[in-house]
DNA sequence: CGATGGAAGTTATACGTAAAACGTGAGGGT
DNA sequence: ACCCTCACGTTTTACGTATAACTTCCATCG
């Protein structure tokens, strides 16, 4: 009989079967073939069943040198986007007897300055977004694997990357409203530095450039739905033609920009056209409906994980972004004015 | 010097320190005094600055019988809500030493029939939502310390409960509509059974019903724009009298609701107004800015992680409820009709 | 018939840490 | 001269698991 309050060890289990610690290891492990007999192993599982056996955890992790538990950081965790992402990583790892943790970044957390200090459990290996760059330092210090989410290729010291095609995904959205008719472009961009921001504004700039007489305007704002407004309320309104086209860096951007619009009289989208990129329930919650592109955040973290596992098997992850689709909704239409 | 490629251990830094493994661990962890002089102290830390020593949590943890790991349960985290309540959640066990796992319940996660094969590390204690009561039956299977979200403190089994006031939020709706003239209610709720919901549908009964000549119809909608879109949609267009208040059990409900009603060519607020629940970035999205009582979700996380500190002590965790607030915007107006 | 080998186990050990138990020499009090 | 205490360590052990190495028994085979 195990000493009463303490949990059960293999050892108890051990003792009610009639057989070596050893024993139970082997058969709870599944690697019994041909050591132990059928009828032993029954005992055995029956001995774990009754005594609600459960091993211990960080026992095996310091046996095995592993954890079988991965670390996801993101920027926050206050967004859809990024509670899908973990979804999705979360959903491959449990296939493969993976946990994940998480580490929203600092300024979601406090003055958490080590990223494994949130996490007690030790670590396999890293998936970390871009936009979380200020605790990537941390990281890298360690020399864990690591597989950086929507990352410059060449900026990642040899860390595997998993992108979005962002490009293809601000491509269409360029395609599209220049197909409308549009010329006068704002760009509403996110003011965090990372490189998947980056590429929007060097796309959006490449693709609205190589058609004559357009024009883009930038004007940056925190994403959230007030930083939005004040800075497109601000742009709308700056002297000179009004641009037709408002190109947000989110749907949360987008629908700052909405209210912006409105504030100042104009209809949507018979005045000024507006996209977003996420495709967020934000997008359809709005009137008129978000023209976005749609980023599946869970097949994101799908991937990175993958790609994760890969890394950690010794295996190259694959290559290739991960497509984009533009939605087209009510809130883009033709130019109204000249 | 340490074998090349794996990990620094104590035993190592002790070696370069010229000290012995137990030095370095008094050391760091910081229970020295009187034991080590302040020079060796500051040799060994040194040593381990150099090796880049990290401990072995596995090793840690085995040795000390707890994990300093917590599991959150959330029914999803494809919602605002339940990002903020992990983040307050994480920062106050930051703050404590401690760290979060996250167990997002089966139908967002898969197949997971075990709560614990997704969270590798093991576990000191739990926080479950009522929401993912479909976990609740493994979790107690395990004696683990245990605290509860939004749960009914009568059936709880003696775990502990953390709760918002939630009761007082449909009050002050009810009365905030009763007030503006409004006698004929809709409520759309969640078809999700969970004690969270039941005090909604309680309170609002009881409130509406105390004053004469009212009446509440309700119906039921999954939690999602599309489903509250379909399920208000058929209320409103329903035979007899149509509701002139529709209050929602959260603000995606409301969401969807909104849409219902453009499509039937009702004007917000004044044909119907229009609560939800939550105070999502939804709610000021939305065109008119949605009436909702405001969930501090952030908040709430920290509760639940400061009565499961105070279980785990032996301490007896605060009682009473967090308060909630309700917050008037466009979407509630007087009724028009008779 | 002795050797071979497979089945069915057991024994022993290591993983890295924390901390209890155990020196050890110097200084001080009586 | 003796014991005590204190400062400064070291030696040893236990945590629970997985698995390599070893034992034992029995059947088969050349």
């Amino acid at each position: 009989m195990a000493r009463g309050s303490t949990r059960p060890t293999s050892r108890d289990v051990a003792q009610v079967a009639g057989v070596s610690q050893a024993a139970v290891s082997l058969v709870l492990g599944d690697k019994w073939r041909g050591r132990v007999s059928e009828t032993t192993a029954e005992r055995v599982r029956e001995a774990a069943r009754d005594l609600g056996y459960r091993p211990n955890l960080a026992a095996r992790n310091l046996r095995l040198g592993r954890t079988r538990t991965v670390l996801l950081v993101v920027p926050a965790l206050t967004t859809e986007f990024f509670a899908g992402v973990y979804t999705g990583a979360a959903r491959v790892a449990a296939e493969h007897g993976f946990g994940v943790v998480l580490y929203p970044s600092p300024e979601g957390i406090g003055p958490a300055r080590d990223p494994f200090a949130s996490a007690q459990a030790a670590l396999d290996g890293v998936i970390a977004s871009s936009m979380a760059a200020d605790a990537l330092t941390a990281i890298r210090g360690d020399q864990l694997p690591l597989v950086m989410l929507d990352s410059d290729p060449e900026g990642s010291l040899g860390a595997a990357t998993v992108n979005l095609d962002i490009a293809d995904g601000v491509r269409q959205v360029a395609e599209h409203l220049l197909a409308l008719g549009h010329r006068r472009f704002l760009h509403l961009a996110a003011d965090i530095p990372s490189w998947t921001f980056e590429v929007r504004a060097r796309e959006l700039a490449a693709r609205v450039g190589s058609v004559a007489g357009t024009s883009v305007r930038t004007t940056r704002a925190p994403i959230s739905i007030e930083g939005a407004l004040t800075a497109a309320g601000a742009a709308l309104s700056a002297p000179g033609p009004r641009p037709t086209a408002l190109v947000c860096d989110d749907d949360k951007l987008a629908a700052g920009a909405y209210k912006a619009a409105r504030r100042l009289g104009l209809r949507i989208p018979e005045d000024v056209s507006i996209t977003g990129l996420d495709d967020l329930a934000l997008a359809t919650a709005l009137d008129p409906e978000l023209t976005t592109v749609r980023l599946d955040a869970e097949l994101f973290g799908e991937h990175g994980m993958r790609a994760l596992l890969a890394v950690l098997d010794g295996r190259v992850p694959e290559e290739g972004d991960i497509p984009v689709e533009l939605v087209v909704r009510g809130s883009t239409a033709p130019p109204s004015g000249p």
